[in-house]
DNA sequence: TGACTTTAGTTTCGTATGCAACCACGTCTA
DNA sequence: TAGACGTGGTTGCATACGAAACTAAAGTCA
């Protein structure tokens, strides 16, 4: 399950002297941290119900916004939509979410939580915020606030990068 | 290339009572802000030199430590010797990875940056570092020695949950 | 009204991924 | 020296992913 030895230490030559140290680039770091942390989360729900992560994003909207569109749950949870489309598909085989057509706009349905959905909601929210919790008192408190500053704004400048490439094909 | 819409706001309901708000849920956004990362970066390396995040992580492991064996590749760049081994094979098809054997270990060898790989490295290192270094010029300055302790916390953190996970098999 | 365009969502298809099995080699112990 | 076990690395397989094509339904404009 994504199996990843430690490092052993077992590289040989310089490494010290390079100006590019992968383990200091932050794109790097911000992959690792974010692998791992979803590593870990994830566990729990696919060993307690049997579901991944874009079942669980889908899952959270719902449960957060109580109905909506699969445009808005892609735009919401930042995923594409076929992922939602699939995950929403899977979901609704297991009941867990119901989908009721729009009469005004035939070509999207209002998917909301089924009661056996929110029953599990109710079950993985607490979880998952409690781990999210436990996370991050591992940050010294005093940092938390710049944490989350400097999340927000690499969130916000990454995003305009990859927008900014997508349109201009490279050639902007 | 993953294209997500923005949100458009289109959902229905409530969401500020919910305890549980995915746009505040660290796991959510850090998967969120290294997509993103990821994403604007990959685009580089992938248009000026038609590789992918595996290979690029080979290439600068390479290119720091000079010579290497797969496994410790691996470990150092927190990749699944399958990756690995798929990217060294790719690099090496394309002649920019030499393999030579460890005469007294057979079962592994030992890698390197042939010219070519070592010229594409020169190329890539410079744009990469700068890269990261206008992303973090986003982050207020006095953000981010909080922000680079966060992430290592969290990281060690992380590291260990979803170790532990993988080892109890969930029943620890 | 009837073409043309746009949009929500699904499906198809090629690729990437990770686990498990495997192979070749090493190591440890008897 | 032989067998058991461990390890680096590759491969087979099933799954997940996203881009592009597609479907059906709106919107737009003459």
């Amino acid at each position: 399950m994504n199996n990843v030895p430690a490092d052993d230490g077992a590289a040989m030559g310089r490494g010290d002297s390079a100006p590019l140290k992968l383990e200091q680039f932050l794109p790097y770091r911000l992959n690792v941290v974010a692998s791992l942390v979803s590593q870990a989360l994830s566990r729990i729900y696919a060993e307690r119900h049997g579901i991944g992560v874009p079942e669980w994003r889908v899952m959270v909207t719902l449960g957060q916004y109580g109905m909506m569109t699969g445009k808005a749950i892609g735009g919401h949870s930042h995923m594409h939509k076929t992922k939602v489309s699939r995950a929403v598909a899977l979901l609704e085989k297991r009941k867990l979410v119901t989908r009721r057509a729009n009469r005004s706009d035939l070509r999207e349905s209002f998917l909301a939580l089924t009661p056996a959905g929110r029953a599990m909601y109710d079950d993985l929210a607490p979880i998952a915020l409690d781990f999210a919790n436990r996370l991050s008192e591992v940050v010294d408190s005093a940092d938390r606030a710049a944490f989350d500053r400097a999340v927000d704004r690499l969130t916000e400048r990454s995003a305009k990068l990859a927008a900014e490439f997508a349109k201009g094909k490279g050639a902007g």
